[in-house]
DNA sequence: ACCATATATATGTTTAAGCGTATGTTTAAC
DNA sequence: GTTAAACATACGCTTAAACATATATATGGT
Protein backbone atom coordinates (compact mmCIF):
# COMPACT_ATOMS: atom_id res chain seq x y z
CA UNK A 1 0.00 0.00 0.00
CA UNK A 2 1.30 3.98 -1.11
CA UNK A 3 1.19 6.61 1.14
CA UNK A 4 -0.98 9.55 -0.74
CA UNK A 5 -0.51 13.00 -0.15
CA UNK A 6 -3.27 13.27 1.18
CA UNK A 7 -3.13 10.79 3.65
CA UNK A 8 -0.59 12.47 5.05
CA UNK A 9 -1.45 15.67 5.10
CA UNK A 10 -4.98 14.16 6.71
CA UNK A 11 -2.12 12.65 9.31
CA UNK A 12 -0.26 15.55 10.00
CA UNK A 13 -3.63 17.95 10.01
CA UNK A 14 -4.06 16.91 14.02
CA UNK A 15 -1.85 18.33 16.72
CA UNK A 16 -1.55 15.24 18.44
CA UNK A 17 0.11 13.23 16.12
CA UNK A 18 2.38 15.76 14.60
CA UNK A 19 3.84 16.40 18.08
CA UNK A 20 4.41 12.79 18.10
CA UNK A 21 5.93 12.83 14.23
CA UNK A 22 8.12 15.48 15.03
CA UNK A 23 9.55 14.08 17.95
CA UNK A 24 9.73 11.09 17.09
CA UNK A 25 11.50 12.48 13.98
CA UNK A 26 14.09 14.08 16.26
CA UNK A 27 14.20 10.75 18.55
CA UNK A 28 14.40 7.90 16.34
CA UNK A 29 12.67 5.96 17.98
CA UNK A 30 10.50 6.22 21.09
CA UNK A 31 8.13 4.18 23.15
CA UNK A 32 4.24 5.17 23.89
CA UNK A 33 5.18 5.98 27.68
CA UNK A 34 7.07 7.94 26.52
CA UNK A 35 5.24 10.14 24.11
CA UNK A 36 2.37 10.05 26.95
CA UNK A 37 5.06 11.79 29.52
CA UNK A 38 6.39 13.94 26.82
CA UNK A 39 3.65 15.69 25.10
CA UNK A 40 1.29 15.21 28.48
CA UNK A 41 -1.60 13.28 27.05
CA UNK A 42 -3.08 10.14 28.32
CA UNK A 43 -2.51 7.09 26.82
CA UNK A 44 -5.63 5.65 24.90
CA UNK A 45 -5.43 9.45 23.21
CA UNK A 46 -1.81 8.49 22.34
CA UNK A 47 -2.34 4.87 21.31
CA UNK A 48 -4.92 5.65 18.94
CA UNK A 49 -3.21 8.21 17.12
CA UNK A 50 -0.74 6.28 16.90
CA UNK A 51 -2.88 3.46 15.57
CA UNK A 52 -3.74 5.64 12.72
CA UNK A 53 0.12 6.64 11.83
CA UNK A 54 0.48 3.04 11.84
CA UNK A 55 -2.47 2.35 9.81
CA UNK A 56 -1.56 4.95 7.26
CA UNK A 57 2.09 3.40 6.65
CA UNK A 58 3.87 6.54 8.52
CA UNK A 59 5.19 4.96 11.79
CA UNK A 60 5.80 1.62 12.80
CA UNK A 61 6.05 -0.18 15.80
CA UNK A 62 7.89 -3.42 17.52
CA UNK A 63 7.37 -4.81 20.94
CA UNK A 64 10.15 -5.46 23.21
CA UNK A 65 9.03 -6.84 26.46
CA UNK A 66 6.33 -4.80 28.12
CA UNK A 67 6.82 -1.60 26.06
CA UNK A 68 5.54 -1.04 22.00
CA UNK A 69 8.43 1.47 20.38
CA UNK A 70 7.51 3.00 17.58
CA UNK A 71 9.51 5.17 15.02
CA UNK A 72 8.78 6.77 11.23
CA UNK A 73 8.34 3.77 9.50
CA UNK A 74 11.64 2.81 7.46
CA UNK A 75 10.16 2.79 3.96
CA UNK A 76 8.73 6.64 3.64
CA UNK A 77 8.75 8.11 0.18
CA UNK A 78 11.91 10.58 -0.28
CA UNK A 79 8.78 13.33 -0.46
CA UNK A 80 7.10 11.91 2.67
CA UNK A 81 10.68 12.49 4.60
CA UNK A 82 11.71 15.38 3.43
CA UNK A 83 7.98 16.57 4.90
CA UNK A 84 8.47 15.30 7.75
CA UNK A 85 11.84 16.69 8.21
CA UNK A 86 11.54 20.25 7.38
CA UNK A 87 8.89 20.53 9.41
CA UNK A 88 11.22 19.46 12.52
CA UNK A 89 13.68 21.62 11.34
CA UNK A 90 11.03 24.49 11.20
CA UNK A 91 9.81 23.49 14.37
CA UNK A 92 12.45 22.98 16.65
CA UNK A 93 12.69 25.75 18.92
CA UNK A 94 8.70 26.77 19.05
CA UNK A 95 5.96 25.94 21.58
CA UNK A 96 4.68 23.07 21.73
CA UNK A 97 7.66 21.21 20.01
CA UNK A 98 10.48 22.73 22.38
CA UNK A 99 9.11 21.55 25.36
CA UNK A 100 8.30 18.26 24.09
CA UNK A 101 11.33 17.74 23.53
CA UNK A 102 12.55 18.96 27.31
CA UNK A 103 10.05 17.58 28.92
CA UNK A 104 11.26 14.18 27.52
CA UNK A 105 14.59 14.79 28.10
CA UNK A 106 13.64 15.64 31.78
CA UNK A 107 11.72 12.21 31.87
CA UNK A 108 12.58 9.66 34.63
CA UNK A 109 13.04 6.58 34.15
CA UNK A 110 12.99 6.26 30.89
CA UNK A 111 12.41 2.64 29.85
CA UNK A 112 16.20 1.86 27.32
CA UNK A 113 18.29 4.22 29.62
CA UNK A 114 20.72 2.68 32.39
CA UNK A 115 19.64 4.02 35.70
CA UNK A 116 23.75 4.80 36.38
CA UNK A 117 26.05 5.98 33.74
CA UNK B 1 0.03 36.94 11.70
CA UNK B 2 2.69 33.95 11.68
CA UNK B 3 2.09 30.44 9.34
CA UNK B 4 1.94 27.28 12.14
CA UNK B 5 2.40 23.51 11.09
CA UNK B 6 -1.02 23.54 12.62
CA UNK B 7 -2.47 25.23 9.99
CA UNK B 8 -0.65 24.51 6.83
CA UNK B 9 -0.99 20.86 7.54
CA UNK B 10 -4.63 21.71 8.57
CA UNK B 11 -4.91 23.69 4.93
CA UNK B 12 -3.38 20.77 3.16
CA UNK B 13 -5.43 18.30 4.41
CA UNK B 14 -8.05 18.88 1.97
CA UNK B 15 -7.49 17.62 -1.21
CA UNK B 16 -9.34 20.79 -3.00
CA UNK B 17 -6.92 22.56 -1.21
CA UNK B 18 -3.73 20.26 -1.93
CA UNK B 19 -4.37 20.10 -5.66
CA UNK B 20 -4.78 23.77 -5.95
CA UNK B 21 -1.55 24.72 -4.32
CA UNK B 22 0.43 21.80 -6.28
CA UNK B 23 -0.85 24.01 -9.55
CA UNK B 24 0.30 26.81 -8.69
CA UNK B 25 3.15 25.87 -7.38
CA UNK B 26 4.01 24.41 -10.60
CA UNK B 27 2.42 27.19 -12.11
CA UNK B 28 3.30 30.36 -10.55
CA UNK B 29 -0.19 31.99 -10.85
CA UNK B 30 -3.66 31.11 -11.60
CA UNK B 31 -7.06 32.52 -11.83
CA UNK B 32 -9.96 31.04 -10.03
CA UNK B 33 -11.33 30.61 -13.70
CA UNK B 34 -8.45 28.12 -14.50
CA UNK B 35 -8.32 26.57 -11.08
CA UNK B 36 -11.97 25.65 -11.78
CA UNK B 37 -11.59 24.15 -14.86
CA UNK B 38 -8.31 22.42 -14.19
CA UNK B 39 -9.69 20.56 -11.26
CA UNK B 40 -13.48 20.41 -12.99
CA UNK B 41 -14.73 21.58 -9.58
CA UNK B 42 -17.25 24.63 -9.14
CA UNK B 43 -16.65 28.02 -8.68
CA UNK B 44 -18.05 28.75 -5.03
CA UNK B 45 -16.12 25.41 -4.01
CA UNK B 46 -12.72 26.44 -5.33
CA UNK B 47 -13.41 30.38 -3.95
CA UNK B 48 -13.79 29.06 -0.69
CA UNK B 49 -11.08 27.15 -0.59
CA UNK B 50 -8.90 29.86 -1.56
CA UNK B 51 -10.31 32.03 0.90
CA UNK B 52 -9.34 29.87 3.79
CA UNK B 53 -6.07 29.73 2.16
CA UNK B 54 -5.64 33.00 1.93
CA UNK B 55 -7.31 33.45 5.30
CA UNK B 56 -4.03 31.29 6.48
CA UNK B 57 -1.50 33.87 4.55
CA UNK B 58 -0.55 30.59 2.67
CA UNK B 59 -1.83 32.43 -0.47
CA UNK B 60 -2.24 35.85 -2.03
CA UNK B 61 -4.51 37.18 -4.24
CA UNK B 62 -4.43 40.06 -6.56
CA UNK B 63 -7.16 41.46 -9.01
CA UNK B 64 -6.51 42.21 -13.11
CA UNK B 65 -9.81 43.15 -14.41
CA UNK B 66 -12.61 40.42 -14.27
CA UNK B 67 -10.51 37.73 -12.93
CA UNK B 68 -8.23 37.50 -9.32
CA UNK B 69 -5.18 35.67 -9.91
CA UNK B 70 -3.52 33.58 -7.17
CA UNK B 71 -0.22 32.53 -6.17
CA UNK B 72 1.53 30.91 -3.48
CA UNK B 73 2.38 33.49 -0.65
CA UNK B 74 5.71 35.47 -1.23
CA UNK B 75 6.53 35.63 2.78
CA UNK B 76 5.78 31.95 3.42
CA UNK B 77 7.94 30.55 6.14
CA UNK B 78 11.24 28.28 4.12
CA UNK B 79 9.89 25.28 6.26
CA UNK B 80 6.77 25.83 4.64
CA UNK B 81 7.66 26.12 0.83
CA UNK B 82 10.26 23.27 1.26
CA UNK B 83 7.03 21.33 2.18
CA UNK B 84 5.38 21.90 -0.92
CA UNK B 85 7.92 21.97 -3.34
CA UNK B 86 9.06 18.70 -2.10
CA UNK B 87 5.36 17.62 -2.27
CA UNK B 88 4.91 19.12 -5.56
CA UNK B 89 7.81 17.37 -6.69
CA UNK B 90 6.62 13.52 -5.60
CA UNK B 91 3.53 13.62 -7.09
CA UNK B 92 4.08 14.93 -10.29
CA UNK B 93 3.49 12.08 -12.08
CA UNK B 94 0.57 10.70 -10.36
CA UNK B 95 -3.26 11.06 -10.30
CA UNK B 96 -4.72 13.42 -9.83
CA UNK B 97 -2.26 15.90 -9.81
CA UNK B 98 -0.53 15.31 -13.28
CA UNK B 99 -4.24 15.26 -14.65
CA UNK B 100 -4.66 18.51 -13.22
CA UNK B 101 -2.00 20.14 -14.70
CA UNK B 102 -2.93 18.05 -18.47
CA UNK B 103 -6.35 19.79 -17.94
CA UNK B 104 -4.93 23.56 -17.30
CA UNK B 105 -2.68 23.06 -20.24
CA UNK B 106 -5.77 22.12 -22.53
CA UNK B 107 -7.41 24.95 -21.64
CA UNK B 108 -9.47 27.02 -24.19
CA UNK B 109 -9.01 30.65 -23.99
CA UNK B 110 -7.15 31.49 -20.38
CA UNK B 111 -6.95 34.82 -19.86
CA UNK B 112 -3.85 36.48 -19.91
CA UNK B 113 -2.90 34.14 -23.31
CA UNK B 114 -2.21 35.64 -26.66
CA UNK B 115 -5.44 34.51 -28.95
CA UNK B 116 -2.59 34.35 -31.34
CA UNK B 117 0.92 33.21 -31.19
C1' DA C 1 -27.74 53.05 -16.82
C1' DC C 2 -27.81 48.18 -17.93
C1' DC C 3 -26.02 43.72 -18.74
C1' DA C 4 -22.81 39.86 -18.66
C1' DT C 5 -18.85 37.76 -16.70
C1' DA C 6 -15.82 36.59 -12.85
C1' DT C 7 -15.49 35.97 -8.17
C1' DA C 8 -17.12 35.99 -3.28
C1' DT C 9 -20.06 34.92 0.55
C1' DA C 10 -24.17 33.11 3.20
C1' DT C 11 -27.21 29.31 4.70
C1' DG C 12 -28.77 25.00 6.14
C1' DT C 13 -27.51 20.21 6.07
C1' DT C 14 -24.58 16.18 6.20
C1' DT C 15 -20.42 13.77 7.38
C1' DA C 16 -16.33 12.82 9.61
C1' DA C 17 -13.00 13.24 13.35
C1' DG C 18 -11.60 13.85 17.88
C1' DC C 19 -12.64 13.14 22.75
C1' DG C 20 -13.05 10.76 27.47
C1' DT C 21 -14.27 6.73 29.82
C1' DA C 22 -14.43 2.04 30.15
C1' DT C 23 -12.64 -2.37 29.00
C1' DG C 24 -9.64 -5.83 26.53
C1' DT C 25 -5.04 -7.77 25.53
C1' DT C 26 -0.23 -8.86 26.06
C1' DT C 27 3.86 -9.48 28.74
C1' DA C 28 6.72 -10.53 32.65
C1' DA C 29 7.35 -11.20 37.59
C1' DC C 30 6.39 -13.97 41.43
C1' DG D 1 -2.02 -19.00 37.61
C1' DT D 2 -2.54 -14.55 39.61
C1' DT D 3 -1.22 -9.90 39.54
C1' DA D 4 0.43 -5.51 37.78
C1' DA D 5 2.15 -2.68 34.15
C1' DA D 6 2.13 -1.17 29.24
C1' DC D 7 -0.48 -0.75 25.47
C1' DA D 8 -4.74 -1.28 22.42
C1' DT D 9 -9.50 -1.01 21.22
C1' DA D 10 -14.76 -0.07 21.69
C1' DC D 11 -18.52 3.03 22.54
C1' DG D 12 -21.35 7.08 22.70
C1' DC D 13 -21.01 11.95 22.30
C1' DT D 14 -19.77 16.38 20.53
C1' DT D 15 -17.82 19.46 17.38
C1' DA D 16 -16.07 21.06 13.20
C1' DA D 17 -15.57 21.06 8.41
C1' DA D 18 -17.13 20.25 3.73
C1' DC D 19 -20.92 20.38 0.62
C1' DA D 20 -24.58 22.23 -2.81
C1' DT D 21 -27.55 25.80 -3.78
C1' DA D 22 -28.70 30.38 -3.78
C1' DT D 23 -27.41 35.05 -3.69
C1' DA D 24 -24.37 39.11 -3.44
C1' DT D 25 -20.46 41.98 -5.12
C1' DA D 26 -17.13 43.78 -8.36
C1' DT D 27 -15.63 45.03 -13.12
C1' DG D 28 -15.84 46.27 -17.92
C1' DG D 29 -18.39 46.72 -22.20
C1' DT D 30 -22.19 48.85 -24.55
Amino acid sequence: MQLTPDSLFRALADPTRLRSLVLLQREGELCVCELTHALDIIQPKISRHLAILREDGIVSGRRAGHWVYYRLHPELPDWAQTVIEATTAGVRDVAPYADDHAVLADMPNRPGTRCCA
